[in-house]
DNA sequence: GAATAGCTGTGTATCGTTACACAGCTATTC
DNA sequence: GAATAGCTGTGTAACGATACACAGCTATTC
């Protein structure tokens, strides 16, 4: 066990007067090796050891300095999200990569959706923030903001006083929907939450006059889902009418206009969309969630997933209710994770990995060359489960 | 953009000024806001508001109250493992979980494997660590002892100025040994590497006369491999033979002392079995060191293997060479992933996600009642995999 | 009605380091 | 041989906050 008394620290001056230098010498034989002679150094290093001295304090050098050598990362979500989350990972495996490039450390601030979030961002000892997808009113985003930091948001909210990486949801989704909405009769969403509440339900697109005009700005002025009511299936909900404007998760909008996109293209209304929304990104809710909309007077026949991990759980729903995919159900999931391929799932590919390395990057201060001006990519990769007969 | 110029911070003296107020009633209006007036923390807020001011600077708040609200991270590894690695994850989920309890950050320390590694854990803002496997040797252990922080130590090294947990791994693998080289004729192990330089090879264990008798301390004097030769198949290399004691990472070593007590028990000796060492912990590359392992003179029969990453790397290998499990080949993995109840594989089942959380509330001086004396719980879950017809 | 306790506000000293400016010394240059 | 540049060492003044001790004031107690 940890048997130690909580020993005193040694400071900086006692290793100076053991080594016979001046404090200063120390200060610069541990923070600028280069500056002080070899053997001004080989004796500050000997006093050190000896008196067990364990190097700069790293609250003082960061007070002194101004900077602390840590990049901070703020998930939408709780703590553990960070790496339970297969998405979450893979975009933190990107950070990651680029902290370690540049000798940072990386804190994830342990934000738990509580209201003492905001205090926890300004405590965070950082140089600057990395945000993974938040809702546009989480106060979190304002703390950030306000902290001065330089800051870079996967996902969303947009805003112009912080940098800003993402694929084009909207036309990714335009794209799956295209895909997976080819020749169906009866199409369904399966959805992110919708905003911070992380409701579950199952409906209907709200009717066409509730906003399908295209906002391409950050305004949410959608009308709030109401006239909720429970369902005998569990948490699940009817609401009067999904209607995407009234996301405040800025990628659930996107792909909700762009799988509205999809399917007016194809002729069809916004209301006749089933929309079924998870409180979590997880197969297991996705399931239970799936059997609704694949059941019934209006059972499905084409189901827009907005994670592999959805569409997974909705795979699993249709093998049980003895449906075939693609023929009996087209289905499309997003991210392509390593299940996709083994699935045959229809799905959007996109490198987690290579945004969150971007992100750190541009919230470091050390873009790489196309970090400014390319467009993120995206891909629609199409495989056997819109393979509609 | 970020289109910010780096604008001063706003000191707590100036909100003071502006609020009407002295320093201290600031401070206190953050630090510890029931110690003032509604009315003074109002008037605070407000002229902090006013002026842009974020909150007390982190780095002046640590360096005065002398702790930072960090949980420092040490892996033995590249920092991305942290999120590539299912097991490490699983583990992180853990101390995350711990971290969010307590408000506390959770900091990765930048480790990448090379010599600067020392530096950056004694520049760590942290308020204790928690270490994730790494080598006995590992001058990154020093460098956190000699901080005189509360460390946490997970798999090993065991030091007694260290808290540590894990499994009895020695007393698992034996569980595991004995069930997967039942009625074996030719057992193997698929290990992880044994030492920093992870170099995998593939040999035979060391004859019994290299250090049978079991070392139960930290003492690693056994006999270093030597004489390797490079084999055709890549960048395997076959060393004069294997010797647990030879390991300085104490898991590997633990583990291989278990299954060599296995085989023992069966009346078999250490130098009939085959020996896989794995430069990391990948399906593809076990599923190449298999390959080897299954074919030839000395094709194996059954395969104990470090995690079931590397049993899933043999299963494909088996299922590629056309043997069956468990026909032809009996198979155990560890750690009882999700992949290894669909793939019928025998393993050690451990949390590593309570192992973790309870590294973490080590560390953090808040142990739950059972963590001080309660063994960590492992048990052998039976599957197909073994059921040798 | 005096003594006590609790609440709220304040000034000072200090946490441990590094930026900066300067000084002395040794090579190097023309 | 003087001027210059580079190297190495030093002292001082912050960096921005909080622990502590104390003071004034209002309730409460017996």
């Amino acid at each position: 066990m940890s048997g130690r008394t909580a020993r005193r620290r040694v400071t900086m001056a006692e290793v100076a007067r053991a080594a016979g230098v001046s404090v200063m010498t120390v200060s610069y034989a541990y923070g600028q090796p280069g500056r002080v002679s070899d053997e001004a150094r080989a004796r500050v290093r000997e006093a050190a050891e000896r008196l067990g001295y364990p190097g700069p304090h790293p609250g003082a050098r960061s007070l002194r300095r101004g900077r602390t050598g840590n990049l901070g990362v703020v998930l939408g979500e709780h703590l553990t999200y960070a790496f339970d989350d297969p998405q979450a990972s893979r975009f933190l495996a990107g950070v990651a990569q680029v902290c370690a490039d540049h000798g940072m450390a990386l804190t994830l601030v342990p934000v738990t959706g509580g209201p003492s979030d905001v205090d926890r961002v300004t405590a965070a000892a950082v140089d600057a923030f990395v945000v993974w997808t938040t809702a546009d009113d989480d106060p979190v985003i304002d703390a950030i903001a306000a902290t001065g930091l330089p800051a870079t948001v996967h996902g969303g909210p947009r805003r112009d006083d912080l940098a800003f990486v993402a694929v084009d949801d909207r036309a990714a989704a335009r794209a799956a929907g295209i895909e997976v909405f080819a020749g169906a009769r009866h199409p369904a969403v399966l959805s992110f939450p919708l905003d911070r509440a992380r409701i579950s339900s199952v409906s209907f697109g709200a009717p066409s006059n509730a906003g399908v005009t295209a906002h391409s700005g950050t305004s949410n002025v959608g009308v709030a889902p109401s006239d909720t009511v429970t369902t005998e299936a569990g948490p699940a909900r009817a609401t009067a009418g999904i209607d995407p404007e009234a996301s405040t998760f800025r990628v659930t909008r996107q792909r909700l206009r762009g799988f509205r996109d999809a399917w007016a293209e194809a002729g069809g209304d916004w209301s006749q969309v089933r929309v079924a929304v998870c409180s979590t990104n997880s197969a297991r809710e996705a399931e239970a969630l799936a059997a609704e909309l694949l059941t019934g007077p209006h059972a499905c026949d084409a189901v827009a997933a907005m994670s592999d991990e959805l569409a997974l759980g909705t795979l699993r729903a249709a093998a049980r209710l003895g449906l075939s995919v693609p023929g009996d159900l087209t289905l499309s999931g997003w991210d392509d994770t390593d299940a996709a391929a083994p699935a045959g799932l229809t799905t959007i590919a996109q490198s987690l990995r290579d945004q969150g390395a971007r992100c750190a990057r541009t919230a470091l201060g050390h873009p790489a060359p196309g970090d400014r001006d390319t467009e993120v990519a995206w891909r629609l990769v199409r495989r056997v489960s819109t393979r509609r007969p």
